[in-house]
RNA sequence: GCGCCAGUAGCUCAGUUGGAUAGAGCAACGCCCUUCUAAGGCGUGGGUCGGGGGUUCGAAUCCCUCCUGGCGCGCCA
């Protein structure tokens, strides 16, 4: 339920106030002992010319019949104070959470669908942890939308054209025929770089072989998908392992075909210029620099496949929204590609997002760099995280059979949860040691807390439940586990993952605090009961939530 | 130079559509396992919310200005 909005429509049907100036202005009390929620009433005054405290006074006197879910209300100082009848809310919230189950079903599909452009992995090039935000970030907001109701499409934009490939194919010629691996074929990268810089002639050679490419040559073609093969098969391990899924694997050479059309289409619409040599869509009176579609030379470029990317998923889509979850150094580039969109007349542009986020740096050692081979490989950081949780597993002495699977789980979800738990937008300096971390607000700590609900219910027998306890504790974790669909359709809202993980310390310190003030398995059968249900009401709720995040939920560890 | 974003405790960050005394975690120190998982809990210390001005009954939050940092600004993606 609710308990803000019930809250309004009540003081709304006192009439004491204008409806319109009353809408939205109750929140939730940031002490306890301003009671649960209140209204401030200091806007009102403006309207009313009446004193804050007389409105308050007056709203008082008007409430001789409190709803039951309201135990009383206080006047304070223009604050308008509700306390809520705690057992009845507490039992109105944890009765509400335990029909759920313990896998939430996802909401009424609403018949909109959202594509998702996320991870986009580059071929040939290692998966790294500047990728972990982009495929983290995508993979949650794929979760949470899916529950909502909407149907998702993951799209995995591959870095699959370009000079870059040239080089590649030069470098594989010349010194590594044969069979190859990623880290092979990162080191032909990195060489080639070396020795073009004393030797010019190999950038011609790149270039004649990515014109091969383009032209569709048998040797170059092969090799070339063999790379593409060996890529995806190695980052598909990873994504396995974070439980990351795509329904599309269309890159950029995907749209090869449809890049012309996109082109005549912008000189029929009249939007192509002619600029220095370049073919390029003007927005100076948006204040923007000019879109660049065509090269000297007539070659398309990023912003004339991403033109056609979102077309063609409109069309075959026919997307109600259209994320593109990519670094904020490209802010620039979709605003100008949404604007052109705009411009040639496609009302859906307003439906394309860009969801922008932090720069990943490695500490001491600055900007992650493909080509000088300074990178920390996605892979090898969950390894050493599992392998971490195994040692840990250990020592405890717990040589349960499940080890392998908590290990695992506990491993991943500490990576995973690093990147989540933090702002879409803030920088971020990646340490070994930090993401290793598994005290405090981490993956680990949902885990545990999780883990120690399922113990204890395990323990315990649950029955029917009278909910006597109303202390803060208490109370507190009830409104938390109230709070859950606010704060997955906010984070939806907003695109921000990092909310639920936000939500779901909070919840998992509440619990702590209650499982530590409160003895929940006791001879008294009732209250063992109620805390028993309530117990079992935050481990569906964390479970659920953890989900949504991409973490598992052992129930051991 | 212009544009966008960021600046909150030693560190990492919440809080930013204005609401009551600015909150967590890490690190440090001190406690709590003969009762449900100590990957936990409690306590202590730690703040010019980058600086200054303004709007307001009320500002970390809104406006102006300055400082610092990051990113972007034509043929890479």
């Amino acid at each position: 339920m609710d308990y803000l909005k019930e809250t309004e429509k009540y003081i709304i049907s006192k009439g004491v106030i204008p409806e319109e100036e009353t809408r939205g202005l109750i929140v939730y009390s940031a002490d306890l002992k301003n009671g649960d929620c209140c209204l401030p009433c200091f806007k009102l005054s403006k309207v009313m010319r009446i004193s804050p405290v007389a409105i308050a006074e007056k709203l008082k006197a008007s409430m001789t019949d409190l709803p039951p879910f309201v135990e009383k209300v206080e006047s304070v100082n223009g604050y308008l104070n509700f306390y809520f009848d705690r057992a009845e809310v507490t039992k109105e919230v944890i009765g509400s959470a335990l029909k759920r189950g313990e896998n939430f079903d996802p909401y009424p599909q609403n018949g909109k669908t959202i594509c998702i452009d996320y991870s986009s992995v580059n071929i040939a090039k290692p998966f790294h942890i500047g990728h972990l935000l982009t495929t983290v970030i995508g993979g949650s907001l794929y979760r949470i939308f899916k529950f909502l109701g909407y149907k998702t499409v993951g799209i995995n934009h591959l870095g699959d054209w370009g000079t870059q490939f040239g080089k590649l194919l030069t470098a594989y010629f010349r010194w590594g025929e044969g069979e190859q691996t990623m880290d092979s074929l990162l080191e032909l990268y990195v060489r080639f770089h070396k020795e073009a810089e004393k030797d010019p002639s190999l950038d011609d050679e790149a270039r004649m072989w990515f014109k091969k490419i383009e032209q569709g040559d048998k040797k170059a073609t092969e090799v070339f998908e063999k790379f593409k093969q060996i890529t995806l098969a190695e980052v598909g391990k990873v994504y396995d392992r974070l439980g990351i899924v795509f329904d599309s694997y269309n890159g950029e050479s995907f749209y090869n075909d449809k890049l012309s059309d996109v082109v005549d289409e912008l000189k029929r619409k009249g939007l192509l210029c002619e600029s220095e040599g370049a073919m390029v869509v003007k927005l100076d009176e948006f204040d923007m620099p000019p879109c660049l579609i065509l090269k000297k030379d007539g070659a398309s470029l990023y912003a004339t496949r991403d033109l056609a990317a979102a077309i063609y998923r409109k069309k075959t889509y026919d997307f109600d929204k259209n994320l593109y979850v990519v670094a904020y150094q490209q802010n620039l580039h979709f605003k100008q590609l949404f604007k052109v969109l705009e411009l040639m007349g496609y009302e859906w542009a307003k439906d394309c997002i860009h969801v922008p986020f932090g720069m990943v740096s490695l500490e001491g050692a600055g900007a992650l760099s493909t080509r000088n081979g300074n990178v920390v490989k996605l892979a090898d950081v969950i390894e050493a995280s599992v392998q971490k949780t195994k040692a840990i597993i250990a020592r405890k002495n717990q040589d349960s059979p499940e080890a392998d699977f908590i290990a695992e789980a506990v491993g991943v979800g500490a990576v995973v949860f690093g990147a989540l738990s933090g702002g879409r937008i803030k920088d971020m300096v990646f340490s070994l040691d930090k993401a290793l971390n598994f005290d405090g607000e981490t993956g680990p700590y949902l885990q545990y807390t999780h883990a120690r609900c399922c113990s204890v219910l395990e323990k315990g027998k649950e029955g029917e439940a009278e909910f006597g306890d109303t202390d803060d504790e208490t109370f507190a974790l009830v409104r938390l586990i109230n709070a859950f669909d606010d704060t997955v359709l906010s984070a939806a809202e907003k695109y921000e993952p990092s909310i639920i993980s936000r939500y779901l310390i909070d919840l998992a310190q509440a619990f702590n605090k209650f499982y530590i003030d409160h003895r929940i398995i006791s001879d008294d059968t009732k209250t063992t009961a109620a805390r028993l249900a309530i117990t079992r009401a935050v481990k569906n709720t964390l479970k659920n939530g953890m989900a949504l995040i991409l973490l598992k939920a052992p129930q051991k560890m």
